[in-house]
DNA sequence: TGTTAGCACTCGCATGTAGAGAGTGCTAAT
DNA sequence: ATTAGCACTCTCTACATGCGAGTGCTAACA
């Protein structure tokens, strides 16, 4: 069922719909079309084509006597096939240029602008996913003394491990030593993993660490209980995916949330950063922007919003996602554009920058 | 004006309206407390008990035939003199310390978990205040080229700065190196700023690089413009207090909030995490618990709740800040220890951990 | 055959009214 | 000083009513 099977009409009155709608957030009726998107027919043939559509399953009318609204098939066809992308006024493009840029130089300090910035130009709520930390290849691997004396060799405390990862991402990691091990030993360990070690992927690194044949192929069988506690120790760390929110409140502006039941779930919902980020990342393989639509959402909470999302890359591998989360009645093709935009923005950023 | 001018009467039935409309969130009669607080009098007495609490300031009527309410000067003359800490159970005492010591080795990480169980246990809103960074005192600084070869003498590129404080907080920050800087040089800059920033707050190191006579002194006068604007690229780092908050949902349970005019103030609040760092940074001076009821939270959408914080502290510092967020009609006595117990397990994971 | 005007019908929403329920303050008795 | 009784006040809910918006249908028209 494509567009094409909808002549020019109902093509013209769905489109005024659904604008209308996003404008307004009440059932759009016949003679509003009439006087406002003039297109040279009456109301009764407006409500004919209207009756039309409600057949096909792109409107429906939330009582007998009220306008029409457009159901989810409705967003489906207009986002597919009718919507044209809506371009960003230069003054946006620069904002969200400027704001992305002008970050402190961290991997966080990216995400929490962008995300912010994202639900600023939207007025929806923003939001960043940051890379699926065991697909990361690791790109330098530091160990850095941190307790008492480091000139003691007779080291012992703690290490503060830093892992830059090939995407920039950089994950700190404090990690205890037994006794057995001196400084020397740490400075010889951290040489041995990064010889053996960078370039290959969080996943596959655990897997070597908790293999102690593996262990002992890299150590050259040269291998102490420590040593092998703490390689294991150095790599494991809170893969969790980190989620930036942002603009929750503008829900408030939306009238279809204004009632509490309307609100509560997806506030709940929100609040458990870790099953959006479940929800998010599990269709985050497919690249380019994507929109899900209402009830699309599997989450309970999200079945009145739509999620346009796309991720952001740095040297051809896919990092993490950005995206939008509005009421289903939305301005898709705004959003589409601000998502797409943003996302270049971002994936340029990241590879300039870290 | 403190509780010793109320008499034993007075007393038990302020607690015992506080109690009431604390579950019921309903303004409380005086025959329910008759019922439900049995203390030996009837209904008429309490009545005009209740009338001369509200002639003192410490209970109102919303309206004249409904029962009374606290006032904000009737929680805080609770808070002040009448309350009882109370005890926390077991099984929640090993829930926070649980929930706090099952961290990943970073400093995010606790914060994460603590404004969490803060939340969960209260079921209010917890949050985390990360520390002045400006304040903290620079332990170690750690200079790691990240582009190209780093054997490569030339290097040229970026260079990961990571700065360790005395607190365990640690921030990262790439920065980016001049042509004119070889690997060499950075390991060189590394060395002498190491010897001569480390023990110094941030604050005092900002000073210093922005100082070109100070630079001077500290790099021997042997000075290149590059080595000082890397310098105080190293130094300038985004140092807004960061704020972890959770929970924020739980309100869609308290019956004073339902209203969807009640709640947006709040969440447009909350959304401002900046404002929030500000409200309650400014009083974060002062150690140990500290109530802040209603409208004394300058802050617009603050008015309908109260604030308990405290803050955590490692090696007798005064590290960041860690409460919770209510409604006023808030289980004070149960809150208080709760964040008073968080605020020492927090100190003591940090002091071990970190 | 497609389009339009007219009209009866439906439904939601806002307004108005009445009655129930809860709680008070006052007064008189204990 | 305390208590019982009572009249009074105020909110909340339910129910009825009227208005407005919008539809579907029919008959007339190009």
């Amino acid at each position: 069922m494509t567009a094409r099977s909808l002549d020019f009409r109902k093509r013209e009155v769905l489109e005024a719909i659904i604008d209308c709608y996003n404008q307004t957030a009440t059932p759009v009726g016949s003679r509003t079309i009439e006087r406002r998107y003039g297109m040279g027919v009456s109301a009764a043939t407006i409500r004919n084509t209207m009756a039309d559509l409600e057949e096909l399953g792109y409107l429906t009318q939330p009582h007998p006597s009220a306008g029409r609204v457009p159901t989810e098939i409705g967003y489906r066809i207009y986002v597919d096939t009718l919507m044209e992308a809506e371009e960003l006024s230069s003054k946006e493009k620069e904002l969200i240029q400027e704001k992305c840029a002008s970050f402190d130089g961290s991997f966080e300090g990216i995400n929490e602008q962008t995300s912010k910035i994202l639900s600023e130009i939207s007025h929806y709520i923003g939001f960043v996913l940051t890379p699926e930390l065991h697909d990361s290849i690791l790109r330098r691997l530091e160990l850095i003394p941190i307790d008492g004396d480091s000139l003691n060799s007779e080291f012992r405390g703690k290490v503060l491990a830093v892992l830059l990862m090939a995407s920039g991402v950089v994950k700190n990691h404090i990690v205890s030593v037994s006794k057995g091990l001196s400084d020397k030993d740490i400075r010889r360990i951290s040489r041995i993993l990064n010889e053996k070690l960078v370039g290959l992927s969080l996943r596959r690194i655990q897997q070597i660490s908790h293999d102690t044949a593996d262990l002992k192929a890299i150590f050259d069988a040269d291998l102490s209980d420590s040593v092998v506690a703490f390689t294991r120790d150095t790599f494991s760390l809170n893969q969790e995916i980190h989620v930036f929110l942002d603009g929750a409140s503008n829900f408030f502006s939306q009238p279809e949330f204004l009632e509490v039941d309307k609100m509560e779930p997806l506030f709940r919902l929100l609040d458990q950063k870790q099953q959006i980020a479940e929800l998010l990342s599990s269709q985050q393989s497919t690249p380019g922007i994507q929109v899900v639509i209402g009830s699309e959402n599997k989450y309970e909470g999200m079945e009145m919003c739509s999620v346009v999302h796309s991720c952001y890359t740095s040297r051809g591998n896919v990092l993490g996602t950005i995206g939008v989360i509005g009421p289903t009645r939305m301005q898709y093709s705004r959003v589409v554009s601000i998502v797409d935009f943003t996302a270049q923005v971002m994936s340029q950023v990241c590879e300039h920058t870290l």
